[in-house]
DNA sequence: GTTGTGACTAAAATTATATATGGTCACTCT
DNA sequence: AGAGTGACCATATATAATTTTAGTCACAAC
């Protein structure tokens, strides 16, 4: 039932191999349909016809797959956000998309996906590699959007941008990481306003 | 071991009560030391040496119990925040110490006092009343403080106060609320000062 | 009427036991 | 050499048996 705590997902045996893809496409359906915790790697392997053992020799542990397939949700995710943010072309309204299309397309997953939406709480909760990819691309995303503020004359140039992009980062985080969001659902409908409007105010020049 | 979701902690017989007293003196020393789900009734009742039963005569439950402890965790923070809150005399001070505060007073306890502070993680993630009453407090200071700011000229008075206000509780509220304190333990020592800084150029006139 | 309790029960927690699962490895078959 | 597996073991998980515990109530003493 437990998700233990690795901080990587090592993979092994060929990278692109037809098999493993076959793993990677039964686990999503179990993982989605069943949970992770109810998915038994025999299970995967009776879905694609091959014996137990078999997995071993493209995963080195059912986390692994977990993560792959966490890491793949978490970049679902992301593509939304991004698609959100790139519809505004001023960054002022970049960044009321980026706090907006965070909670809707993790609720969107956590709708529509609740077992794959568990798996990424475990990845949070326990720090995974992919979690903290996705953290720090999105954060990646938001300093880009303050660079181009920046430039245009949207923002502020007196605050030392690292300091800007961690502060506001850590006023996104309650509902970028899907672990804090789940304690915010509450909040979900104003939130993504209140705080957006609050962090421009802070950037008006 | 689990505490029930209960939303309202009544008590019933005599308010005002030996008895009583004895029961909240125990029940802090025990929770405190051995937690909330291994302390029995009547282990507090053979700490006061009267039967179980009669602690019933004062409490409506064990969960009644917490409760009452819980609230007086929870005033103690509130009272190291106002404090802290109190010792600045300008508004933008005020804020700077009522973020810092929020986060030392509950990593006090946290340190001081795990037990009592699973308690009031779960307070917080079964919205007791008295993590209710904590919250409206804490919002109810942060609103005097902008009153104040506004009043002094220290912060801007276009943007509706009530939407500042909710907007900068939502800043807050990760590190002010235990259960949500507990996922940001990474950030306790730049969250606040950076927070606190973001808030106040927004509230810059 | 107030103070106080032992005896009781339904539900929860604990322990004990059985079963299932993750993961490995020597091995076979192409 | 690469593809693939059955048999195996330590640990985790589920299930059943047992004990604790929260909470009530009728009743006693004052």
């Amino acid at each position: 039932m437990n998700i233990p705590n690795e901080t990587l997902a090592p993979t092994r045996g060929p990278i692109d191999h037809d098999v493993r893809n076959q793993i990677v496409a039964a686990a999503t359906e179990h993982f989605s349909h069943y949970g992770y915790g109810k998915t038994t790697v025999s299970d995967l392997a009776k879905a694609i016809g091959f014996s137990k053992a078999y997995i071993y020799k493209f995963f080195e542990s059912k986390q692994a797959i977990g993560e792959m397939i966490c890491s793949r949700c978490l970049h679902d995710i992301e593509t939304d956000i991004r698609a959100a943010v790139d519809e505004a072309d001023r960054p002022p309204e970049k960044l009321r998309r980026l706090f907006k299309s965070s909670v809707t397309a993790s609720l969107r997953l956590f709708s529509s996906d609740r077992k794959l939406y568990e798996i990424a709480i475990s990845a949070a909760t326990e720090q995974w590699q992919a979690a903290r990819d996705y953290e720090f691309r999105i954060k990646a995303l938001l300093q880009d959007i303050l660079q181009e503020g920046r430039q245009s004359g949207d923002f502020e140039r007196k605050t030392p941008i690292d300091e800007t992009a961690t502060a506001i980062y850590l006023v996104l985080r309650p509902y970028l990481n899907p672990l804090l969001l789940q304690h915010n659902f509450d909040h979900t409908d104003e939130a993504p306003t209140h705080l957006s409007s609050l962090v421009l105010r802070s950037l008006s020049p």
